[in-house]
DNA sequence: ACCTATTTGTTGTTTAAGACAACAAGTATC
DNA sequence: GATACTTGTTGTCTTAAACAACAAATAGGT
């Protein structure tokens, strides 16, 4: 079905799903604000306060969500109260990578409150991957201190991710290729497992919690020493694709250059604006974002300018493009791209306008990410949350 | 808002709201489907037998559907009812284009019953056409034999257009610059009238009437004498951007060549695909698309075929980045881009899958589009359908 | 021709849940 | 301390979907 206005299943509404959907929206508006008065509910739902009333018993009654009463007096009459996530409902974010896999612990209210990160031999397996993850898992389920509740485990994945079943199909940097990474996890940890690609669930999180927090047409593009991986969510909605492959943006093609990509795609963004290229000149070999952001800014000499630029130009012919095609309200910028852009942001922006339609640059927004090292556990940590949040009274938490 | 799961509005549901959605949402599927066993309507919908014979009830009542026995029996039980639109109830469809300007009328069900193609001075401003279209839909509502109700305009523009406000922005081909099109069409008819880009609109006509019925995940290319354009659907929703101006696919850049396109940008699929191009070539000044198909389809110079493959080849970098950008199941090629397509179908697959990620491209076909000449007239009446889809009871039909 | 099984439409009743109204509780202002 | 105002709570009303029972219409078997 396709539909600008409507709904987007065919499906009718019984009383039932009327009250799903409604304890639904309170839950993820709580969850999306990490704290909301009740009067906030009221007037954002549009629902009858004796309704959101019933409704948060409902989930309070579920464990999910807590009264209190708020701080700061708001004006006159009765102060309103204070509706949070429980603590005690987490979830685990795994994120491996090329050298490491790290492990959290996330809140349903947006905390980080743990993360270890175990350092692997060189080019661990994903078997490798997975049995480190479930020990320390398993570790953190012991040493929980209060009696926490686990919705799932969300892992972010560098490379294309098939969503309908967390099968890997091919992780270029890691090496991995076909692996029933979801099924595996979950069978050794006895929890849900969801996997997704590591920018898509970037973009998510910069849209829910980030610089491009309320904003519902976006293009949000992610560099490290992998490549160039992006995200779009338009109409307010995750743009996934058929099978969830979508939003590769760095292997867009931009240019007639024959350069190859890390997918062995010639010409593409991902071909174009290296990392790699950026630490060869200044002879950086390993180099953490930062020292990397510290060279580019302190760059004087022409030569150097000029790669910078150089790599701005390449950038900003692969934003044109996206301009083009999403029209979006603001493009979000992370990774080593940030340091590009920090280094004359003026002039990204005029050239990315300079490559586009008129109509569709006009109102755009460059910026930076927010979500910093956050950014990927956050991210996959909705995962299991939207799970639980999109159907709050049949999801069953397990136990530390 | 940013959800995958969850519905994209923050809004609570009322008994009222659920009474409008399940009216819109049988509406919409006999409108989709041009007639529909009530039988059909309870399986999709999932609502209780009861629930539907009284929101049919209320439909007829309101004069959008009419129940008629259905023909051919389906095997044992009692037959269902067959519920059609009503065919009183129709759309008024302007094709704006650079030599004329066409009215059509088309029913609920997605008839096409009248079309008039007035020829007009060579570049017409935007007031010629809506005086013209004005004066053949004053002329129409006259004519009618039947007392139809109308639900309103819908405009296909080839250009940028506001969606918010139905304003033109810039379209090239007519040379028409901000125009308030919509308000002055509004204002000569008293009737609603929406504004799309053509290209969108006829993603929106294919996606839910042609080739792509049913598939959520989608791009679609169009091609014509002004240029490429182009519309995705994802996640069963149209792409449109934070403005409407999202869908310019012809406007990728794709290649380092200078070569500009109708809109001055270099390098861009539109400057490198170019009817004109083989109309030069086969030495047609004026043409049809179906005199350039058969010019195509019979070439056998090896010039002419290094031409069409070149073109091919452009056509599949643009699609591999659109592959990797969408994840899509369906490709949908219109105008000049079929005969490209027919030429060597297995070709262009190829050369897409050849430059796009393996997973991303694993599924996709290529297809040409099956709405023909009423690709754009369906699309632009399926507007002012949505509007009336949409909010079924508050919606007031216009009298001829 | 008749009987049975099956599916669908119709009608009256039940149930779930949001709206509404009245009242209580708590705050700011004068 | 009185008043205005906002919010939370409670009981009642209303809407609309589900449900159940029955009638209607078909196919297939005897």
């Amino acid at each position: 079905m396709v539909s600008n206005a409507g709904a987007i299943t065919n499906r009718g509404q019984s009383s039932d799903s009327v009250r799903q959907h409604n304890l639904s929206t309170v839950l993820r508006l709580v969850h999306l604000n990490r704290e909301i008065l009740r009067s906030r509910l009221t007037s954002i739902t549009g629902l009858n306060r004796s309704t959101v009333s019933a409704l948060i018993s409902e989930l309070e009654e579920l464990g999910l969500v807590v009264e209190s009463e708020s701080q700061a007096s708001s004006g006159v009459g009765r102060p309103s109260l204070m509706v949070k996530p429980n603590e005690n409902v987490v979830a685990f974010s795994v994120n491996p990578e090329i050298d490491a896999t790290t492990v959290s612990v996330v809140t349903l209210s947006g905390q980080v409150v743990e993360r270890r990160r175990k350092l692997m031999g060189s080019h661990p397996s994903p078997e490798d991957a997975i049995r480190v993850s479930a020990e320390v898992i398993a570790e953190m389920r012991k040493s929980f201190s209060t009696p926490v509740k686990i919705a799932g485990i969300g892992v972010s994945v560098p490379g294309q991710v098939r969503t309908s079943d967390g099968v890997i199909r091919y992780a270029p940097q890691l090496g991995w290729v076909e692996s029933a990474f979801a099924t595996a996890l979950s069978q050794e940890t006895g929890l849900d497992v969801h996997l997704g690609n590591d920018a898509s669930l970037g973009c998510l999180a910069e849209a829910r919690f980030g610089t491009a927090k309320n904003v519902n047409d976006l293009v949000f593009l992610f560099a490290g020493s992998g490549g160039i991986g992006g995200g779009v969510v338009s109409n307010g909605y995750t743009v996934g694709g058929a099978a969830g492959y979508a939003g590769e943006l760095g292997h867009m093609k931009i240019s007639s250059s024959g350069r190859l990509d890390y997918s062995g795609l010639p010409g593409t963004l991902e071909s174009l604006v290296r990392r790699e290229d950026l630490l060869d000149f200044f002879k950086l070999y390993v180099a953490t974002d930062e020292e990397l952001d510290a060279e580019i800014k302190s760059s004087e000499s022409p030569r150097a300018k000029r790669l910078i630029h150089d790599q701005l130009d390449s950038l900003a012919e692969g934003l044109s493009s996206l301009v083009n095609i999403f029209n979006p309200e603001v493009i979000v910028l992370a990774g080593f791209l940030t340091s590009l852009f920090e280094f004359d942001p003026d002039y990204l922006l005029a050239q990315v306008k300079k490559g586009s339609l008129a109509a569709a640059a006009e109102r755009v927004v460059i910026r930076k990410g927010a979500l910093g090292s956050d950014l990927l556990v956050l991210g996959a940590a909705e995962l299991p949350f939207d799970a639980l949040i999109s159907s709050p009274t049949s999801f069953t938490l397990k136990p530390a």
